[in-house]
Formats: structure tokens, sequence, C-alpha cells
DNA sequence: AGTGACTTGTAAACCGTTTTATAAATCATG
DNA sequence: CATGATTTATAAAACGGTTTACAAGTCACT
């Protein structure tokens, strides 16, 4: 079937170790022998079984991404799709192929266990989890993304709780003062073995918190609602209707997602409530996905770029595996402001007639 | 570092055969002995290497999943992201992880090569592609999506020509006769070896041209135009630009996009041009990706579920694999008619006055 | 007691590579 | 023309498992 090393050096009439020193060290051997194998190499579309050679030299030719959520929910967020872009990117660059690794059984460290690979990336993965104790006492490589800095993960991420000040600043500064905080509601596998978006969300809210004190506010004020959504359009949508409900007096004149995607998905329950985007209310997401730009009206968003965290932290992982030190990288993040925030609709800017 | 199952066996004052057994086979030793020795694999955070391992059982536990694009343009288009959803929730179901194999210096083949899985599902390839054989000949059980259904391929796909055809026939009887079709640019690295698109590609052009065919034009008039574009936003986006700056005389009354994600995109070069959808113009796509129903106007599509369609092509690769022979298969697709086509502005209904 | 059938455990071969140690052949040099 | 250095090729060990074939011990039954 697929010809192993034996057969190309039984065709040559020479040994196996010839045959792996032509194609792994072609200075070993004379240059005429291995021109020789090499053509038969060739000929026979022989390829050096991975498996086989992993053995030995402990180098599989994979990189593993160990995702927070099974895939599906993974690729309808496309702010994780353009991390795995990133990441997809360089793996391409290296001559590594990438292997998705899902929670099994809902546990990301049943995923990591039988992880087959050089080297890991994780989303979302803090320095308390599970998974990091496994990979740091079983030696692999790993690199996290929207994870923590510490000084047993290498992290790759933006500062969310600055980022998520600024966003917060922009809306108050347009006089908003009741409003909805969209969150990436962690699904409940994930909450057992500590779900990765409490990292990133603790971070936000703590930024958020710190620029609403600024004004007398604070996340537990009654104007400012927290609602857990699922991190997809539907999941948007579904808060949206909720909110979209309630009297102009009560409803929130501002909606600030955690992400583009949810933030997008609130859009259509606003076209159902007839309430026009951003006169009758402002709406803000985080991530700048490329589709931000296309709704009408276009997202205001903090832009960050998946793309890049994913290329580093990929490029950083392998730094890892090369027995290289790389530090924890933060990536610079700023507010994109767009056509779809507004001021506070003067009938509920009852602050204004104080 | 990690234990062998050399040290687990030495632990236990037993032989490798019998902790291979106790882990594989228990009924094979007594339960004594199991028992034992299961608690020092306990113990020690035994976990069997994968990699030995699959060098004589000839399972990896992983499926390959053979992209026509590099990951980053295959992350950008919901079509396929849903595809890849499909296989990923059949993988999890069964315990398999999923490797993503993009071009190897743009050819797929040798992505295969390298490959090491168990077996693998391809997206657009057709049966004469170099990748087909190579499979075949090194009994590499594989499925086709949107591919062809021929002896030498398992195939899973959609009636394209149909689905073509009454789509066509909808832009015809709202009395559409100036037409633009928006066609995915094969990279041309893929064009070399075959472009995965020309096989879907076909096949809808067929369609197209039956049911042009039947008011007495087809393809090549000239009031049809044939667009190829990126398969993104900004592809649709850039196309739609160069067809809206056209005299309303000359131009098209609609367009149709072989993917939703392009069809979209020219929704921003309407607005751009200040052209109302659907009454200056109408615009139709395929696949009915998730975001098409949240667009104003939401879009008319020609339904189809990737994540069905990676399902079922998931299943019939690992039923190969196991020894089955799975029959082609094709799903039903329909036209979702929604907003953003309507009856041809009555000024270029020249048809009319006659 | 002898026979055949199970149990239980093991030694050795094997999977497909790389790597190490060694042998044989060639070459340059005093 | 020995001698040591350098090329070139190889046999054998290793990597960490699984599987095959076999041996020893039990057991039941004639």
């Amino acid at each position: 079937m697929k010809p192993t090393i034996k057969d190309i050096a039984a065709r040559a009439g020479v040994s196996k170790t010839t045959v792996s020193f032509a194609i792994n060290n072609p200075t070993r051997i004379s240059k005429e022998t291995c021109d020789r194998i090499l053509a038969i190499v060739d000929e026979m579309g022989y390829f050096p079984n991975p498996v086989a050679r992993t053995l030995t030299t402990k180098r599989l030719g994979s990189l593993g991404l160990l995702l927070p959520q099974p895939l599906p929910e993974v690729l309808n967020n496309p702010h994780l799709c353009d991390i795995i872009s990133g990441i997809g990117e360089e793996c391409e660059k290296r001559g590594l192929s990438l292997t998705m690794l899902p929670p099994v059984q809902g546990r990301i460290i049943e995923a990591a266990r039988r992880a087959f690979v050089d080297a890991i990336v994780t989303i979302g993965v803090g320095p308390d989890h599970e998974v990091v104790d496994f990979l740091n006492s079983h030696g692999i490589p790993f690199v996290t993304i929207d994870g923590e800095e510490t000084s047993s993960t290498v992290n790759v991420g933006i500062p969310d709780e600055k980022a998520a000040y600024d966003l917060m600043k922009h809306m108050l500064s347009l006089g908003h003062r009741k409003m909805a905080i969209l969150c990436v509601k962690p699904d409940t596998k994930s909450i057992a073995e500590n779900d990765h978006r409490s990292i990133v969300l603790e971070k936000r809210l703590s930024g958020f918190s710190r620029a609403l004190n600024e004004v007398g506010l604070n996340l537990v004020a009654p104007d400012i609602s927290l609602l857990e959504t699922e991190g997809s359009l539907v999941g948007g949508k579904n808060a949206g209707e909720k909110l979209f409900v309630l009297e102009p007096g009560t409803r929130p004149t501002a909606i600030v997602a955690m992400a583009d995607i949810i933030a997008l998905g609130t859009y259509a329950a606003a076209r159902e409530a007839s309430l026009s985007i951003p006169v009758d209310i402002s709406i803000a997401g985080f991530d700048d996905i490329e589709q931000s730009r296309y709704y009408e009206p276009a997202l205001t968003t903090m832009h960050q770029s998946g793309r890049q965290k994913g290329q580093k932290a990929a490029g950083m992982a392998i730094e890892l595996l090369n027995g290289g030190h790389p530090a924890h990288c933060s990536f610079p993040c700023n507010l994109i402001v767009r056509a779809s925030t507004g001021p506070v609709p003067s009938r509920s800017a009852s602050y204004k007639s104080s």
C-alpha cells in the first residue's frame, strides 16, 4: 500500500539508514546515492510516516487548538474564526497542520489528554484552569489567548480592562445612563471547569465599572442590566427582543455587547420593534469583525485583531517548542466610532433636565 | 517525565503485555491483577502514548479535512464554516479530533500527502482531481463534498443544476432580463490543479442556462454578465461597485451570487450607490447562511444545509473506515424567497412594452 | 492418572522511523 | 607503503506501544 522506508531501501538496494539520511541529512552520504534514492522516493511517492518519525524525533508537525466550546459554536463566532485564521496562517507558513480540539465530554482537559500535537494554543483558559497544570506537568508547550499573564502561562491578549473602560466612556459621554450589557453565556459544561469567558469578562466588567463609577453609577445600579446571551446572532436577537418590549422610560437607551456578533443580532430585534439605531437606541460591540462595517448602520465597536492574536500565539507556541522563551504579548486596541451610537434620546435624558 | 508502559510494568511487577491488556483488554487477565495495575496507572497518571499506539493499531483517532483554500479564506465563508461545523459535530460524537488540511504550497495533494489521519473529507474536489487518485491508490478512505457522484468517489451534495434552474426561474418570473451572475473566483493556485469550485459552478451554470434558454436567452447573451469575485463580503462589494456605476439602462436589474456572503457584500455597494433593494436592484444568493435573515432586506436565497452535508460526509467517511459502503448522498434544497428580490423596475422592463 | 479445555501471564516480534556505533573503503601524507 | 583521517554505508538499538504465539498452571471429566 503506502510505501515504507523499507520498500525504498529495497528498491534502491541500500539500507534503511541510507534512505533516512538521503531525506534528512543529505550531506551524510554521497551525492550520487542521495540523488538516486531521492529519485526513487519521488517515483514511488514515498513520504515518511509522521507517526513513526515522531516516536524518535518527538516532533509531529501539528499544532493543537484547544477550543473552549464545541466546534459549531466556535465557528459561529467570527472573532474566534479570525483567531483561528491567524493560527492557521502561521501553521501554513511553518508547514504544520492544525488540529481542532473541542472539549471532550464537555471537558477541555480530556481534549488535551488525547491531543496528538507538538504544541498547543488555548483560547480563554485562565491560569487556574486544570488544563494548565496538566500541560505544564507533561511538558507540553502551550500559549494562552485571552487568558492571564502569569508565570505559569504565556499569554496573548489585549488590555481588556482599558478597552471596556474606553467603550463605556464613549457611551456615557453620549449621555446614556440606562444601559444593557450583553455577556456571552458560558455553556454549563464549561462553567464546571472555569469557563473561558470569565477571564475576559471579568476584566471588561471591571473596566465598565471604573467608567460607571466616575459618573456615580455601578454595575449593580438599577439602570444597568447585565444579560447573558448566546454568543451568536440569535443570542443577540433574543436579548434585544427582551429589552425592546420595555416601556420607553425604563428601556435602556444603549446596548453594549461583548461581541459584535451579538450586537448585530440585536439589530434584527430593533427593526422588529421599529426602533431606529442610533436615534432610539445606541448599540456597540467588541471585536470589530468584518461584518460590522457592512450592516446598516455600521457598528461602533472596540477594534481588536483576532488574526493578529492567532498568528502571534501560534508563533510563540512554536518558539516555545524550539526552546525559546517568548514574553507575554498584549496588542493595542482602539475604539471605532461608527453610526450605531448617538446621543441619548432627549425624552429619556432625565439627567439633562436636572 | 511522562511515565511509559515500561514504568507501570516495572512498578506492578508484571510484563508490558499485561499492562497493555489491563488497559485494552481487561477480560484477558485476572480481575485482581487488572485492578492492581489500573490503580498504579491512575496513581502515576499514565496515559498510553497515542503516537506509539497508532503505529500498531493504525488508528489515529483523527479525521482530516482537505480544504480547497487557505484557512483564512475558508473561515471567511460561512457556508464552509457550516460544513466544518457539521463535520466537527460528527467527530465529537465519535470521539475523533479534526485536522484541518489547507493546501500546501498551493497544492491540495501535498496536504493529503502529509496528512496523518484515519479518513478524509474533501470539499469541492472532482473525480478528475489528482488527489482522488492519490487517496484511492493509497487506500485512504475519503468522502467528497460538492464533488461528483462517480464510481471512484463517494459524494455528498445537493442537486446544484436544479437549484440554479429554480433560482433563475424565480428571477425571470419577476421580469428580470438584464442580470449579473457573481461567481467565486478560484485562486490561481487552485486553478492549476482543477479548482474545486468548478464542479459546482459548472452544474449551476448549466442550470442557469436551461432556465435562460426557456425565455430565449443564454449565458453569453449581452445582457447577462458573468463576473468573478472573491468569495467574501469584500468580493461582493467590489463586484457591486463595478456594476452600479453603469447607466440605469444598461445596468443589470438583478444580481445572482453563487454564495450568500457575496450577495450580502453587494448590499454595501448598493447603499453607497443609493440604490434601493429590491426596488432598483434585486439580489439573490446561494446557501441560506444565518446572516442572510439578519440583513435588511432579508436575502432571497437557495437554501442548503452545510451542517447537514458536513455531518453526513463525516459519518460516511467513518463508515468507509469501518469497512462499510455508503452510497452517494444528495440533500434536497429549496428556494427561500425573502425581501431582496422584486419585480423588475418598470422603466427597465422593455420586454413589457412589446 | 491422563486428557483436553480454560485461565493467566509472558517473551518476542512488530509497527516505521531516527540515531548511534561501527565497519569498510578511500584518500592524503610523511 | 604503512598510517591516520575522512567518506560512505550499514547493522542494531531505540522510541512506546500492541499483538501473536506459546508456556505454565487450573480445572473438570473420564
